[in-house]
DNA sequence: ATCTTTTACTTCACTGATGAAATATGAAGC
DNA sequence: GCTTCATATTTCATCAGTGAAGTAAAAGAT
């Protein structure tokens, strides 16, 4: 059944209720925030949903993904923490689980000691390139009745969005 | 520093190698998918963030704020678990959770002996009415520099992506 | 009326993600 | 050259979320 529908309907009428209660809370802004994340979420579903026949996560995922479009295929730990809006945690796991199926390398670093490189390994581009194509058909049909104006506005209001994130993250979560 | 915009960068950069390697790949609506999901958990955290103070998590205080947006402050397990797109495994937990710092109540329903009624209770509605007002400012600045027609046309695309996305998810999730 | 199926929720075992501390190396100050 | 501080990564403890099985009650079949 339509879920995401259903949900969104609910959540208009329960903002439109509580912005009788609280008549000062930015309601249009407060329903944007809610689609977003909604939406968010059920685009990431649908992500895990493609990727479970493969074995991977949204995380695992997106660090091999990263790897696969550097010009080199390497980077650190720490790198990809940062792209991959991961903990450095996380990424160890990560990196454990993806050296184990010998999709990438992981050597120490001969300049700093500290670092560890990691590569993605052949087998590792050979997977990116099988997996990948299958997944083109969804995605598509997900903009599918986006015409190019659409696509363009969405682009603008989302980075826009996410730059003003930046801006209020500043200074509040160094 | 400026987290989303910088990954927002190397996500483009990533995508126009890739695509260069795999030019079947829809590049645009790569884009897209990958702009959501990176500001869809962008605002995850910020709202995270707002809400660590009150030692809530995420969907704690969706629960508690479906509870809140019901005219008659009820609900069913069953029924969060839905609008709340959560496991019943885990409401199970979030019921806990509230009813262990009185914010609802639970009870077995009279009528149907299965089920479980949660109601939000009258510590919940003074919490709620406290927590909100503060996360406001920050919710109408992420929104700032949007006019009108930018909220309209990101409410509306956002809306027709849900749409799509239920489409996707009839029948392959059942 | 009783047997089966379905529905609603909970319990248990596990995976994924996080924070705090540990380890180890490099860089900077004196 | 040592001491202190910063950086990079891993390990450990813990939390949040999920899938599978368990329990109990209602609905439907014969």
């Amino acid at each position: 059944m339509a879920h995401l529908t259903n949900c969104i309907t609910m959540m208009d009428e329960g903002i439109s209720r509580v912005s009788q209660i609280i008549p000062q809370m930015p309601a249009a802004e407060a329903r944007l925030c809610r689609l977003m994340l909604m939406v968010g979420s059920g685009l990431e579903q649908e992500l895990e949903f493609k990727l479970k026949p493969h074995k991977l996560n949204h995380s695992e995922f997106l660090t091999l993904m990263i790897l696969y479009s550097r010009p080199d295929g390497t980077s650190t730990p720490g790198e990809l923490c940062e792209y991959a809006t991961q903990g450095a945690t996380n990424m160890t796991r990560i990196a454990n689980a993806l050296v184990k199926r010998g999709l990438i390398t992981r050597v120490a670093s001969e300049e700093d000691r500290r670092r560890v490189l990691i590569r993605i390994a052949p087998a590792g581009r050979r997977f990116v390139q099988k997996m990948l194509p299958p997944m083109f058909p969804r995605v598509a049909t997900m903009f599918a009745d986006f015409n190019d104006n659409d696509k363009r506005n969405l682009s603008r209001l989302l980075r826009k969005l996410a730059h003003n994130l930046d801006q209020l993250s500043e200074g509040t979560q160094p």
